[in-house]
DNA sequence: TTCCATGTTCCGCA
DNA sequence: TTGCGGAACATGGA
């Protein structure tokens, strides 16, 4: 589930959802999962106080904390986690790892179930992104297609370990990595020193436009248009948009899907 | 029962 | 130096 569509996602539920209550009770069960701050100190950065602000860098979501500037409580999801919005009297998700209930019953629900994720707090979103090298994430004001060509200009490689290198750009996954590059046209394997600047200028709006269309469907793939590869992705599969067949293969370690006719070239 | 999986990190190799 | 392949992490689902 999670990269930056599923995280975008996930944001706008906290925003919706659980910003400007107050926090009544924390509950913590990480159970081995990594945790980057003392439970103690976590508790006492979210108990009594209400979520001030929701942020994402790439796949992190961060919820501030009370008035308190430099407080974010940070949350990566991992393969399998999520973020879920209760009302009184909901099911809790299995595995919940973190929950915070508001004031009125209302309660935010951080399922793991295979412990991928993080639970950490940061003083400054940008500060962490900073220091864990993160790159620009597509959707942040500022970020462009020069930003991309830029930052892609002396990258050896394939196109899709690129894409998929949180340094370069933050957000994109294995997922998401092969549906633009789907949308692209471009094989998987196609070297980066091929494409033209031009050409990388024009990636970027193609996954920027997916990642669009991801957040759009709720970043759920029921919702997705038939044409897009990931309603589609299964070795053998006529491909939605030509005469073409959706192959598997290995790139980079990770199952990867594409056409074997409009994704030949660069 | 066995294999696979949306993420990240670390190691060794070329 | 850098990209890449492989392994490791934990566990539910096919």
């Amino acid at each position: 589930m999670p990269e930056l569509p599923d995280v975008e996602v996930f944001r706008t539920i906290a925003e919706d959802e659980a910003l400007n209550r107050a926090i009544e009770t924390v509950s913590f069960r990480p159970d081995g999962m990594t945790v980057t701050a003392a439970e103690s100190t976590l508790r006492d950065a979210l108990l009594g106080h209400t979520l001030t602000a929701a942020r994402r860098w790439g796949k992190h979501l961060f919820l501030r904390s009370g008035e308190d500037r430099r407080r974010w409580l940070r949350l990566h999801f991992g393969m399998t986690g999520s973020l879920v919005a209760l009302e009184a009297g909901d099911e809790q998700p299995d595995n919940t790892r973190l929950r915070l209930d508001f004031r009125g019953g209302a309660a935010l629900a951080f399922p793991c179930p295979r412990k991928f994720g993080e639970i950490g707090l940061v003083d400054d979103p940008e500060a962490f992104a900073d220091e864990q090298g993160l790159g620009p994430d597509y959707l942040h004001d500022g970020v462009g297609p020069a930003t991309f060509r830029d930052r892609l200009a002396d990258r050896r490689g394939g196109i899709k370990s690129a894409l998929m290198d949180q340094e370069l750009m933050a957000g994109l996954g294995n997922i998401y990595a092969d549906e633009t590059l789907f949308h692209a046209g471009l094989h998987p394997e196609t070297q980066v020193p091929e494409l033209s600047g031009d050409r990388l200028e024009q990636l970027f709006e193609t996954a920027v436009s997916v990642i669009r269309g991801a957040v759009d469907a709720r970043a759920d793939v029921d919702r997705m248009p038939d044409d897009w590869l990931l309603p589609n992705r299964e070795d053998g599969r006529d491909c939605p948009r030509c005469d073409g067949t959706i192959r598997k293969t290995e790139v980079n370690g990770r199952p990867t899907f594409h056409c074997d006719r409009h994704q030949s070239g660069t």
